[in-house]
DNA sequence: ATTACTAGGGAGCGAGTAT
DNA sequence: TATACTCGCTCCCTAGTAA
């Protein structure tokens, strides 16, 4: 089963109460509730048990079911998206700590085939250098490796005589709640998924007085990028 | 699609903003977002707007896409379902309105074949009469349709020289976080979805203080009936 | 009364590809 | 570039039924 689908009953089993305790429950009973027959209700707990999503128990013919902690994981991501997804329809939430860099941003961010393609785009002239944020959060790393399957405005790539300089691609963002800049993705990013590089028109460590540790929020639109 | 898969897509488009407006996404750029390949986002969206969950456009071979107000209402149930889950594990809870039946609660909690299975099962002997509530929420209709799917307690019908009497089940409940008592079923029910039958140890109108009208909450538990 | 196996049909999937 | 068709394969579903 995928885990799409796998959550969807998760929640279910959770509503139930077999996220606190082992709970009894007939696949009869759980088929009616999930909404397919019982062959299916056996079948599926048997495959959300071979996920190592939940424990089950059958004594004397009676099924106990609980979720495992994975389980629990699961369901905990699942509910925060859904909610962050509600509450932030068309926008992605970071938080993240400041971190110095190889340097190599100001490097990149300074290269005239970037720059002509920034103005454009986003309409400011970003300043030579990134931000990095370090993600600490689990599920801020997801979201980063969610929001980089997005295309966001697309900066082409160049070459010069000495090199080639890769496609980049940026979306809008709000630093802090007070300055507009861009979250920028590096086709070949030397960083993972923990870390959010930062543009801005402005030296964002000047402008918010940031220093190395400091925490730093990050709203991210989708589609105003287009 | 079943509706269970389509919620989870529906929450995806959500989250992209196409609750709010149409959002113009490209199918290959939705195939990484939800997780499959191209041709299965495209087939997805197909059958969400057949199932009138979502509006389509393609124009000039790029697609725009929008929940619909039913769309839009599965996310609304969805979450809500989703957070009471993770707010009320193995508890249900409702809201209703104080109605006067038709009398034959009365009746039926006064025959000693039921009133026996009672106190036996609950361990309080039940005032004879129920007390109706309207649930007029949609929501709540919706989850007095999942609770009824579940067993609970169950009460043996029995039968008389004069008549049949159904079988009853039962779940315990606590009225107005003060008296705990229980949500009966009965098997041939002359009430929908739309009415929640409270039975309790004492004359709930009178130690509540209870008109018609007046709005009463409940909840119900799930697991604590075994 | 249980759970869960088997079998058959249908739904869902991605690769290839037409447009 | 797009979207979305066909095709073959897999996964998922339920009915029947064994234990």
């Amino acid at each position: 089963m995928n885990l799409r689908l796998a959550r969807t009953y998760l929640v279910d089993l959770y509503k139930l109460g077999a996220g606190e305790k082992y709970i009894k429950v007939p696949t009869s009973e759980l088929a009616a509730f999930f909404g397919v027959s019982q062959q299916s209700a056996s079948r599926i707990l048997q495959e959300l048990f071979e996920m190592e999503l939940i424990d089950k128990r059958n004594v004397d013919r009676t099924l106990w079911v609980r979720l495992t902690d994975k389980g629990l994981a699961e369901v905990d991501d699942y509910i925060r998206y859904i909610n962050d997804a509600y509450e932030r329809p068309g926008r992605f939430f970071f938080r993240g700590v400041v971190v110095t860099g190889l340097g190599e941003g100001a490097y990149y961010m300074s290269r005239k085939g970037y720059v002509i393609q920034f103005e454009r785009l986003l309409g400011f002239t970003p300043y030579p250098g990134t931000l990095n944020l370090k993600l600490n959060e689990p599920y801020y790393v997801y979201q980063n490796r969610l929001l980089r399957k997005l295309r966001g405005l697309h900066i082409k790539g160049f070459r010069t005589k000495e090199r080639v300089f890769g496609d980049v691609r940026a979306f809008r963002a709000l630093i802090q709640s007070k300055i507009e800049g861009a979250v920028i993705y590096a086709e070949r990013s030397i960083y993972g998924f923990d870390m959010l590089e930062v543009i801005a028109p402005v030296y964002l460590r000047d402008a918010l007085k940031l220093r190395d540790g400091d925490v730093v929020e990050v709203e991210v639109y989708i589609n105003e990028s287009r």
